[in-house]
DNA sequence: ACAAGATACATAGATACCGAGGTATCTCGC
DNA sequence: GCGAGATACCTCGGTATCTATGTATCTTGT
């Protein structure tokens, strides 16, 4: 998940490793620091791949940076992962999030329609915690109040992501197969 | 995480490996499943930390099962897990659904309403990705159709929750301090 | 009678991530 | 002029989880 999102943002704009830590800490929403001892050990493993460069520079403010950038390899390989994302990057809330931020750099519509069908696909199976057999169940069914928060955020979510994933696929279709 | 809601299903009934598997997998609302391989040597690890015992029967259908339980031991585990949760227990999505989930057997409200506060605290903090500065961002100010996405849910699901947490958080402490 | 699929458990090897610690520079308040 | 805090990078050791693979048994369809 993280060397997706290091791709990403990498693709976006060159940073050094102390801003890149700081964008991915607030990738979901609300700020979650990744480890020092995760990031430049991945830096370091993404640059023996030939997938980024890095070029010292004297620091603006402080100690010299590492600037980093995305190699010809480092975005072919952005490609292929958000073209051909393994079935956790779907499942996964953290993956699929990071996977949504960065869609855009596949640029082909039809492409991105086919990774969103994926994620709805997936959240519109039936098997769940939430549902008694083959009948879904309400908030109601709840005698537990926490279960029952479960279940009204878990809900909210779901059916506000379900209504974005259907606009939002067919207005790419519409894009990959003009009148 | 896995080890929670381990200790959590085995709280609520006595299971055995693969019912457990099946439970664990629908447990944020979807079916994720957990690898036989991450399951099976952890239930050893439990049951070695002396958390859990194991009794073989004759299986119901198929191959003789391994029913398991907790132990004293393991229930006052499950308790100090749910009372003092780390710090990614609260931050991180599946972690914390998986917190809610079983926080109805700390039994002192009190103590949930604490838990719940944390989880409050830390989706009221604004420093995110969604802020520019210090104005918060409106789903009209993203260009990209996916970030915009990632923001319309994020922002549904956080609404969502964060009102659930007061309202809940209001009536655990009428609870705690009857009139 | 035999294959397919569900049930049920297990190990080996790899990967991803975290936590604690360390180095060094610059700025700002006191 | 000195400590606190931000900037900036790095390593070591550990844990959690995944993938791939293997072993059996029982049920159901054909």
């Amino acid at each position: 998940m993280l060397e997706l999102a290091v791709l990403g943002f990498l693709r976006d704009a060159e940073l050094h490793g102390y801003e890149l830590r700081k964008r991915v800490a607030a990738l979901t929403g609300h700020v979650r620091p990744i480890a020092d001892g995760t990031l430049y050990p991945l830096l370091k493993r993404l640059e023996g791949n030939n997938l980024i460069v890095r070029e010292t520079r004297p620091g603006q403010v402080a100690a010299p940076r590492h600037m980093l950038s995305l190699t010809e390899c480092g975005e072919a390989e952005l490609h292929t992962r958000l073209a051909r994302p393994g079935e956790l990057f779907i499942t996964d809330e953290n993956r699929w999030f990071t996977m949504l931020a960065f869609l855009r750099h596949l640029e082909d519509p039809a492409e991105q329609a086919t990774v969103l069908r994926r994620r709805l696909d997936f959240l519109t199976q039936p098997a769940s915690f939430f549902w008694d057999g083959d009948k879904p169940l309400r908030a109601e069914d709840f005698a537990d109040p926490f279960r029952k928060g479960l279940f009204t955020i878990a809900t909210a979510t779901s059916r506000t992501e379900i209504r974005w994933l259907r606009e939002t696929i067919a207005e790419l279709e519409t894009a990959a197969a003009p009148a």
